[in-house]
DNA sequence: TTGGATGCAAAGGGTTTGCAAAAGG
DNA sequence: CCTTTTGCAAACCCTTTGCATCCAA
């Protein structure tokens, strides 16, 4: 898997560093963070590395195909490794809460907009709504 | 529809301002526009109005659901009237091109998530991706 | 050796906030 | 009148950039 990182950066002529390794490994090990936790998650555990650093590493590993991000929140965004299984996510706009869902669930949509020669890029998709704990909740309170 | 306004606003004990009125049209005529861009139209309407009003004005238009906002890009967020009929984006992610789509495209998505409780929000949904025109341009382009 | 990578600090875009003045009902 | 709104300016969060230094190859 690091192996993919010094491969795919020297197809690229890029250079492997330890920055690059670490916030990588970073990025594995935490499923899903924002620039932010990640930076906090390589500090930790080593060396002074800098935001900005953090911040261009992660355009060259999603450029390299090695992570990935999407939006849950109107903050920052989300970065997880690809080698996680393609997923969807849905996001409870009252409570927060991701659920993953199989690439599956969104085939139809896919399939359709195929049709017009668009590809969708499933693993970049949030689907923003209520969860059923919150819409529960909202029955006795005023609209 | 500007009666709208001021019901919705009476029945939330809020006030009806001049502003607010600008604010609602400008996003009415403008179809999708982000604060800026509705700032921009306010002010070549008439008065000068703060940009954190804009703000302020969008946020409490979107709660009496009057507008309605959805990502685009990864820059401002974009706001159209709730006049319009709902419908979902495909977003190009080379071209940027918007394309909007019936809301009986994300159908079958939105009755999966409703079994497990989950009222997805059709409106807001921005599905990107590759649309066929730069998919074809990539053909003899390197990876 | 030498171009790519990093750290630092400053700048930049977009949005939020505190507060006093203005104004709707 | 009294409470909501507004304007203004400063603060904020997140990200990008310029540049000198550093270092992987």
């Amino acid at each position: 898997m690091s192996d993919d990182l010094a491969a795919r950066l020297r197809e690229q002529g890029l250079r492997l560093t330890p920055q690059r390794e670490l916030i990588l490994r970073a990025v594995e090990d935490l499923g899903h963070a924002t620039p932010d936790e990640v930076l906090a998650q390589v500090r930790s555990q080593v060396s002074s590395v800098n935001a900005s650093t953090v911040y261009r590493t992660l355009e060259v590993l999603e450029e390299l195909g090695l992570v990935r991000h999407t939006h849950l929140s109107d903050r920052a965004p989300t970065y997880h490794s690809n080698r996680e299984h393609e997923h969807v996510h849905a996001v409870c706009r009252r409570c927060r809460a991701v659920t993953s869902y199989e690439p599956e669930v969104v085939a139809p949509v896919v399939e359709r907009l195929a049709a017009d020669g668009f590809a969708v890029d499933v693993g970049h998709l949030a689907i923003f709504g209520v969860c059923g704990d919150c819409a529960a909740k909202d029955v006795g309170s005023a609209t």
